[in-house]
DNA sequence: TCGTTGCGAAACTCAGACGTATCGAAATTA
DNA sequence: TAATTTCGATACGTCTGAGTTTCGCAACGA
């Protein structure tokens, strides 16, 4: 989404700051992880956060919302390994990665981001979606079809109604729960209560 | 929260307009309906939407927290009616409530709202809590409750975390699900999934 | 060395919204 | 009728931030 290609031979002038570049990512990051919807998020409070002119961010970025989808490709979607060892170990490590990055502020507020904004700025959470959840939602699929395959789970289990049920009763979490950190437990309590259901 | 008394005695001059404050409420859930975050609600905007004087709506909230606040309390939170024969059909009558009310685009803007301007609008969080929120828990709790008592849940179920695991569920489906109408029958197959667990 | 381009800083214009004040008309009480 | 208060409309001064332009300096290729 930058203006400049990357391809292009450059011919002649001073080079474009690379530290320039990452300052005004980072200022806006900063920023939204300050709290800040993408509507109170201005230009200058960002080029004055990263040091740098107004000038230098509208070289890059035609607007707001182009600067705000690059931010947020930059950050990374780190899975956690799976032991592979059961599958229940295998969903509570995919589940304590969820409780874990919604420890971290600056995660927080790009999921309100995305969630809420999301209307208004499809292209920002369509970009969220490709690069942080979908790799984990084929994560957590594979984990659930080899389970029905290995007889860790049950043969009829509607697999999308299962990942439902499990990111769900998470986010539920991350979102609601008494304010305060997540019990450190809280993935295995929640993936032994999923599976084992509330019939008797 | 309006700056009127409702107790005084009023002396003398014209008496304030009920319709212009209808209006008031009705114009900022419109437009909060319309996608507006709060920081972009207006209150040129709202005056403009009621036909009403700036001057009106200043004399009645002294800022737009107030006035949302305000509006966001005059949603109705009308529970479903519980035939109370099942506990599976009363937990598919509370879920298939909030299946229904989230297709009502007001309805998803003000759970937009709620859920991620949290930080910045404790006020208006704690009273969307109190009056849309509490009574669906304290109704879900009950319907729990009464099914370990009679048996049709499972006797060392964990409470709160089986109200987290619908609920969130539900929540998943409206934010995340792929676009357009959600199933007629959603509730009853989140109901019936959950009730049976992953576990075979 | 020279032309070119990027740099940060500052000044600028323009739009939108805030919150206040003022207007004549309308609605009420005394 | 007179006093009082609200009504919608409009004008006002202020502020914030967008996006552009200009400046002198820095960094590059030729």
């Amino acid at each position: 989404m930058t203006i400049q290609e990357s391809g292009t031979a450059r011919s002649a002038g001073r080079p474009r700051s690379e530290k320039a570049e990452k300052a005004i990512i980072e200022a806006t990051l900063d920023l939204i992880g300050e709290g800040m919807g993408v509507s109170e998020l201005s230009i200058e409070a960002i080029a004055s956060r990263a040091g740098v002119g107004k000038t230098t961010i509208y070289r890059r970025w035609s607007n707001k919302e182009d600067l705000v989808v690059d931010a947020l490709s930059t950050l990374k979607a780190p899975l956690p390994p799976l032991s592979g060892t059961s599958v229940r170990d295998d969903l509570i490590s995919l589940l304590d990665a969820m409780r874990r990055e919604s420890g971290n502020v600056r995660n927080r507020c790009v999921m309100n981001i995305a969630m809420s904004e999301a209307d208004r700025y499809p292209r920002l959470t369509e970009r969220f979606m490709k690069r942080a959840v979908e790799p984990r939602r084929e994560a957590m699929r594979a984990v659930i079809e080899r389970g029905i395959a290995t007889g860790e789970l049950r043969a009829d289990l509607d697999v999308t109604m299962g990942m439902a049920i499990l990111t769900g009763t998470m986010l539920w979490h991350t979102k609601w729960a008494p304010p305060g950190d997540l019990a450190p437990d809280l993935a295995e309590h929640v993936v032994d209560a999923v599976l084992a259901g509330m019939a008797p």
